[in-house]
RNA sequence: GCCUCAGUAGCUCAAUGGUAGAGCAGUGGCCUCUUAAGCCAUUGGUUGUAGGUUCGAGUCCUUCCUGGGGUACCA
């Protein structure tokens, strides 16, 4: 609730809409045509008749004659109004606008005596009066003051952030760019887009822990998706050769700088290809994103992102001898846990060989890899869905995982298409499951009879939207990226 | 989850354990080239919550709430 301090401002304004109306004025409008946005106005102009409509930002009333800023979605311009210009009754209604209200303004454009390009109002319409005052934000010589400085305010109240700082936009608006440039990437390579259900009877795909739901109708339990993958196979099984989803994914885990529990993923599939292809697919698709967006240089937290070259491919077993110098055969179980003894990592000697080159990859390799690199060739263990590899160790898959700048990007193999492997690959996660581990995913008999049907050789990634949109707009957090991210209920 | 810091007017911030204050916004007045407009006057507070210590708490202690920053798991 508020109190009496806003409760005043706000009675004021509810005075104001009624003189407002007295006027015979409705102050809350239907439409306003303008010729211009802010953004348009130049010297060019000058002289020129013009109308505009936006959010008034700031006022210096000055008897008479004032002047203000209005807001529009392309930025800020001043505006000059002068009761001898727009007549008594114009400039009445003027009188009682505040800073939030929306207006449309019509003028003609000239430059003040410090040469300021301003709009000289003749008519000014009230589009829709402000109630609630907003933060009245300072700006001088492009440095703000008073500015909310409470980012808890600019996650709750993003309308208000995006008021305030209007730059905030150019962040979704570059996420924007950025799926558009992926989905015609997509679209142009003759990919189908589909949309495959949030409401699973049953969870899969990766591994995490599941937000559940109920549908009463049915009286029957749902979980939100975790991934999209294994109905997107079934696709791949019907016939579809090339497919996609946008989707929104959840995950019932922490929040954190880089986590949302609801967050963006793009997974495609192709037939009749494998990880090699892939790896070159989804190179191309990211020099074409960063292309499309016009960013000759990417810098990420300090770090120089070079786009440039083709992405490095490393296996597991190389990337360890680089960043730790230990040249050692990643299938021998013991030697792996000499080299976490080694570097001081906390593991047991029970632990299987997977998790203890997962342990060596995720502490000193992974945060080190700032370059595009692909990681390849996982432990099967944790790789549930990949093929194995189709020569060498069959304890490891065709895998990838893109890394850019200590973060994964991509995640993507050679979709395991044996049906009798598959099924021992489930039967694995199952028994991990009743073992406590509340990540593993249950045995899916639809998507077990589907691949039993037969699905032709795949290769599948995922890209985390949110993350990549991180890179893009250089920031650590994936609040930035994400316009509403999930906060607690304030009791 | 754990550790840690923070929360005072609509916004930005003050206030040795001793009367809760300023600027902006708001309101009233003056003002036809201002731009963090200016000048004069003025309204506005259950100091996040609930307890405790004390003659006295915004300040010290405890609980809870919300958030920030770390850290663990996960994309």
């Amino acid at each position: 609730m508020e109190n009496k301090s806003l409760k005043q401002i706000i009675d004021n304004r509810l005075e104001k809409l009624k003189k407002i109306r007295e006027l015979g004025i409705e102050p809350y409008a239907y439409d306003y045509d303008s010729s211009h946005h802010t953004s348009e106005i130049n010297e060019k102009l000058i002289d020129t008749k013009v109308s505009l409509a936006g959010r008034v930002m700031s006022l210096r009333k000055m008897g008479k004659a004032s002047f203000a800023n209005i807001q529009d979605q392309e930025g800020r311009i001043q505006f000059y109004i002068a009761r001898d210009d727009v007549g008594e009754d114009n400039y009445n209604l003027f009188k009682l606008t505040d800073i939030g209200d929306f207006v449309g303004i019509e003028g003609k454009v000239f430059k003040t005596k410090t040469d300021a390009l301003t709009i000289k109002v003749s008519h000014l319409t009230i589009l829709s009066k402000n109630i609630k005052p907003i933060p009245d934000v300072k700006e001088k010589d492009g440095e703000k003051y008073n500015l909310v400085s409470d980012k808890e305010f600019r996650y709750r109240k993003r309308f208000l952030d995006l008021i305030i700082n209007p730059e905030t936009k150019n962040n979704y608006i570059k996420r924007f760019k950025i799926i558009n440039s992926i989905r015609s990437f997509l679209n142009d390579h003759g990919y189908i887009e589909v949309e495959t259900p949030v409401l699973q009877p049953i969870y899969g795909g990766a591994n995490a822990k599941p937000f559940t739901t109920h549908h009463n109708a049915l009286d029957q339990d749902f979980y939100l998706r975790i991934a999209t993958e294994l109905y997107l196979k079934q696709l791949i099984v019907g016939g579809f050769e090339k497919v996609y989803e946008l989707s929104k994914d959840f995950r019932n885990e922490g929040i954190d700088r880089s986590h949302n529990p609801e967050f963006t993923m793009l997974e495609f599939y192709q037939a009749y290809s494998d990880y090699n292809f892939m790896m070159d697919f989804v190179e191309q698709m990211f020099k074409k994103v960063v292309k499309d967006l016009d960013m000759k240089k990417i810098s990420w937290d300090g770090h120089k992102i070079d786009f440039s070259k083709k992405f490095a491919r490393k296996t597991m077993g190389e990337l360890i001898k680089d960043h730790t110098g230990n040249d050692i055969d990643i299938s021998d179980h013991s030697a792996v846990y000499k080299v976490c003894k080694d570097l001081k990592l906390e593991v047991s000697k029970k632990d299987s060989l997977a998790t203890l080159i997962d342990e060596i990859m995720r502490r000193k390799v992974e945060p080190n890899l700032i370059q595009p690199t692909y990681v390849i060739n996982h432990p099967v263990e944790i790789s549930p869905l990949a093929k194995v590899n189709r020569d060498g160790d069959k304890d490891f898959t065709e895998r990838f995982e893109l890394f850019i700048a200590g973060m994964e990007f991509a995640n993507g193999f050679s979709e395991l298409n044996d049906p009798i492997d598959q099924r021992k690959r489930f039967e694995d996660q199952s028994r991990k499951k009743d073992g406590g581990d509340e990540e593993a995913f249950p045995i899916d008999e639809n998507f077990l009879e589907a691949i039993e049907t037969g699905m032709p050789p795949t290769a599948g990634v995922g890209i985390g939207i949110d993350r990549l949109v991180m890179l893009l707009i250089d920031t650590r957090w994936i609040r930035d990226a994400i316009i509403f991210p999930t906060l607690k209920s304030l009791k």
